[in-house]
DNA sequence: AAACAATACCTTGCATTACAAGATATACAG
DNA sequence: CTGTATATCTTGTAATGCAAGGTATTGTTT
């Protein structure tokens, strides 16, 4: 068990939820997501993840001109990349609710908890 | 995206949880499962799994005669199983803090939020 | 100009793991 | 003896985070 096993299927989650709030570029995710609180992560687990939601028609990317470097490639959530976000709030709630509920030994027909 | 994807890494923490309660055998964890709320997991996934953390020393096993069927394989968590546990709960909370603090855009150093 | 560092993006190959599908075995009911 | 429910295990596949390595651009230092 590793901190990285359990980061499939929420990271790409995560990216659309930081894209939504503004335009980003890949490079400046990774910082991002360590700023969040997370391990930085490496931008061979950011780069293929961008390109497989572009391919999705999640996002949309347009170049940009760098202060210093080569151009930055912004990304944005389409209205696709928005319902997808919407999906992982749903999935991510439903999983919290019930891992937590597994830790608490609570079923989810427990209607009338004891109390001590 | 899928809801599997965001299983990896958690679904044993779970199953650790469930046998540090009592001692379970494979074909009722995955029933004890869909109680907690998952949808139904399959035997594929997790005597796999059980066989896995036997292997590593988190879980020990034995026989015992069934009602009807064949002899079920009861599981207890073994010294280093709990320990295991412990570092899952660790893990699961800080991912569940950072998570949440991406969805609703607060930085880790975020000191003051604002009031509206 | 040449060399270097920082920025920025991308690709290849590996390890992990949930799962479908299928195989095997036991016990009991009809 | 046949069928059904119980119970375990194996094989192969798909998904994905990541290390490692590669390329390109810009500005700074020598």
């Amino acid at each position: 068990m590793s901190t990285t096993q359990m980061m499939k299927g929420i990271l790409d989650g995560c990216l659309l939820a930081i894209i939504k709030d503004r335009e980003v570029y890949g490079y400046e995710l990774a910082e991002q997501l360590e700023m969040y609180g997370f391990d930085s992560l490496s931008e061979g687990t950011i780069y293929p993840l961008l390109l497989r939601m572009q391919k999705e028609e999640l996002v949309t990317s347009t170049r940009k001109k760098s202060t210093a470097g080569p151009k930055r490639k912004y990304y944005s959530l389409t209205k696709k990349g928005e319902q997808e976000l919407g999906k992982f709030l749903e999935r991510w709630n439903y999983l919290q609710v019930n891992v937590n509920r597994v830790l608490k030994h609570e079923t989810a027909t427990d209607q009338f908890p004891e109390r001590e």
